[in-house]
DNA sequence: GTCTATAGATAGATAGAC
DNA sequence: GTCTATCTATCTATAGAC
């Protein structure tokens, strides 16, 4: 395999990243990345002969990127004051929820995509109960779940809905959620914790 | 518009929703339709003249399957103990979230549907009120939304996740919530509440 | 008003030229 | 090994028969 073929195969692979931020999983195209590309539509197939390949390529790509994204959010973030705005601002970019809703429903489908969602979910609750360790609050199985599934939850709510102020809306919950970690973690309910 | 046409029409639509459960949003076709109900593909078009209008329709009986879901799932709800074990279980019921995605999905496309998709958004809110109330528990705006993220969170988790214990799990994040929401809501933690 | 046959668009994959 | 032209499958929509 040369250089220019390794190339060629990154550009795919971007422009697939492109379209699943812009159009979710059924924009990731052969023709599609053929146009974005300069390519010609039967050489996607060449270096990546079935759709299967493609999918999981560029699903492995998406990964790293969500777990980049994540592990900056938790990097970024210093004091327990943050960490709502944060979050909220994440749950709002619909490009990266719409990679994360893509390789859900990859996974879902495909096998191959399904084992490395695995590592994903993984890598999510590792980022997680970092975070939560951080904050000073129990990174218990359950309270890791809870935190996880409601940046999940969130993201995929906003990303259909057009309410108003709905970044303002998931960064409320966020605050229930953890203002009630930290009263309920370390059992010393703080008076002048902050309410919404 | 005759009874005849008005019962294709069910049919069409109900088919529609297999196929949305099974196989989610891209499983919605004319000729697998056509193949479920013993009717022709083009007579699909006949009955709803363009893909959007088939998706509408589907999508409309699709709230109100999921509606009644969440409706009944509340008015089973007898006492604190049983609630986590209940919306776990329908949390792990993959054809209720394929179609929950499948209506996301749309709704993040189709312009009619996103409007639709609020209906079921504003439903879900106010049965979630209803069951916190009925545990006792404040059901202010951000509890509410809390609840909410956490159970789409969680189903959308586990869509694509073959982990064992896949339930075990989001019950034990659900009783870490509930027990949270408690002990926080009422400003009375309760000595013997269950640990997860 | 109801239905059939056909067209038109777009997808993924193959055979074979260079 | 790299690329082009072509083929087959699948989906939606239309024109027109009954």
């Amino acid at each position: 395999m040369t250089v220019a073929a390794e190339d060629r195969r990154k550009q795919i692979i971007g422009a697939g990243l492109d379209l699943l931020r812009e159009e979710g999983l059924p924009g990731l195209t052969q023709p599609k990345i053929a146009k974005r590309t300069g390519l010609r539509q039967s050489h996607i197939t060449y270096y990546f002969p079935t759709r299967t390949d493609l999918l999981a390529a560029v699903s492995r790509a998406a990964i790293d990127i969500q777990l980049a994204v994540v592990a900056g959010m938790v990097d970024s973030i210093k004091t327990g004051r943050q960490v709502t705005a944060l979050i909220a601002e994440v749950t709002a970019r619909h490009d990266n929820t719409r990679i994360l809703v893509a390789l859900n429903q990859a996974a879902d489908r495909e096998p191959a995509v399904r084992e490395l969602f695995q590592a994903l979910n993984d890598g999510f609750v590792g980022e997680i109960a970092r975070l939560l360790s951080k904050l000073g609050v129990s990174d218990e199985a359950a309270n890791v779940d809870l935190v996880h599934a409601i940046f999940v939850g969130l993201s995929v709510i906003d990303l259909a809905t057009s309410r108003k102020r709905g970044v303002a809306r998931s960064k409320a919950a966020l605050e229930a959620l953890f203002r009630l970690l930290a009263v309920g973690g370390d059992q010393a309910p703080a008076a002048g914790s902050q309410r919404g």
